[in-house]
DNA sequence: CGTATTTGACCAGCGC
DNA sequence: GCGCTGGTCAAATACG
């Protein structure tokens, strides 16, 4: 698996900010006592064979994760003061912040409905959202999305800005450029294996586009996100010209939505790993400046030689992660994956051994998600949006 | 019929 | 300036 970071700011879910957790406390109590990814997945076939064994795979996979959900409902309450006392480290918000939306499901919060919340058109399951009262008008979304387009697109056509584009085509509006340009500058790419065309994530993305890559044989494909009104994150995936059972996956952007609650739930998990990838003695293998970002070489990760490297041609530093190496046998922490020591840290508690104890634990219902982390190469795609959300909770604690 | 995908065309950036 | 390349658009097409 291949993280690359191009900012200091990549937030694919700016989770840090008020609305957003409670976007995401709604979301969890919203979709809680549903079937598993349901309700938070549509229908990705094409009617090709393929695709429909990827839409198995993926409620097949979801199910460590709903697991995983429902053994924190039995959290103590100890764990949870536990947490409480996380939040005092800056750098830790992102795994708290995940960790309570994870295991809050009294709906404590649904007074705290965000209204914005009814503007998300892509969550499938209407028949909850008629009985919580919160109906979501799709067509009369859609038809509002379609006006927004096409005022952009006569903005563009009358207004002819000499503002820097990022890689954009011609149909923009100024202020959408000016969006674009701040939105767009993350990049988080993944390596992982996989048959699948596509790896599932937990959001819903929609191609618009297809090319052959310079030095690939294989296409790169290109998907919007579908879930939020007008968002700015595209990925990109084209497999590997060396392996082709190796599937890159390059994200782009920041979420301007709640993330639907299968990726909310992988992300829980996998921002622990992110909060170690980007936290501890990372910075003493960097660059230390805070602002802007710069590397000025390739660093290895501590304790993850083989997994995550950090490289960047300045100023955009590369975060590596490569799950698709081989590790080397009898390595008892070593899960599969390449998820050795640090990674196993976090998952099964601190280690006094070596001194490092501000590792996040996530505890017990970790466990579960270990399990899928091991046999599902589909969370990278979850473990790179963690990686994003969590750099941007880092800004200005993390040397990067 | 509405929505998603395909695919050729178009545009901008970049190197020569 | 020209050609190459990557990224996006949008009409055509496929699908449920």
């Amino acid at each position: 698996m291949e993280i690359e970071i191009l900012e200091e700011n990549p937030r694919i879910f700016p989770m840090e900010h008020e609305e957003n957790q409670k976007h995401v406390l709604k979301e969890m109590d919203f979709f809680q006592g549903s079937t598993c990814s349901k309700e938070v997945h549509t229908k990705h076939d094409d009617g090709d064979g393929d695709d429909e064994q990827i839409e198995k795979s993926t409620i097949e996979d979801e199910v460590p994760w709903k697991a995983s959900e429902d053994n924190n409902n039995q959290i103590t309450e100890d764990k949870i003061v536990k947490d409480d006392k996380m939040t005092q480290k800056h750098e830790m918000s992102q795994v708290l912040n995940l960790r309570q939306a994870t295991i809050n499901t009294n709906g404590d919060n649904q007074e705290e409905l965000n209204p914005n919340f009814l503007d998300h058109d892509n969550y499938s399951n209407d028949e909850h959202l008629n009985e919580s009262g919160a109906r979501d008008d799709h067509s009369s979304n859609m038809a509002h999305k379609k006006a927004i387009l096409l005022a952009a697109k006569k903005s563009i056509s009358s207004n002819n800005t000499n503002m820097a584009r990022v890689g954009m085509g011609a149909s923009m509006s100024k202020a959408k450029q000016s969006h674009e340009v701040t939105m767009r500058q993350a990049r988080v790419s993944v390596r992982a294996r996989s048959e699948a065309s596509m790896i599932s994530d937990g959001c819903q993305w929609r191609k618009y586009g297809q090319k052959m890559a310079k030095g690939n044989p294989c296409p790169r494909a290109y998907y919007r996100c579908t879930i939020g009104t007008s968002c700015p994150v595209r990925k990109q995936v084209q497999r590997c010209a060396e392996d082709r059972s190796i599937l890159i996956t390059t994200y782009e952007g920041q979420h301007n939505h709640p993330l639907p609650t299968a990726a909310i739930t992988m992300a829980a998990t996998t921002s622990a790993a992110a909060s170690m990838l980007t936290t501890g003695s990372m910075s003493n293998q960097v660059d230390g400046s805070m602002n802007p970002p710069v590397f000025s070489q390739t660093a290895t990760l501590p304790g993850l030689p083989s997994l995550a490297t950090i490289s960047a041609s300045a100023p955009f530093p590369t975060i590596t992660l490569d799950l698709t190496r081989p590790q080397p046998q009898g390595n008892p922490n070593n899960n599969g994956l390449g998820l050795v020591s640090p990674l196993q840290q976090i998952f099964t508690g601190p280690n006094k051994e070596n001194g490092n104890s501000n590792l996040p634990y996530l505890g017990e219902p970790v466990s579960v998600a270990r399990a899928a982390l091991a046999a599902d190469p589909t969370l990278a795609a979850a473990l790179a949006t963690a990686i994003s959300s969590m750099i941007s909770n880092n800004k200005g604690t993390v040397s990067m």
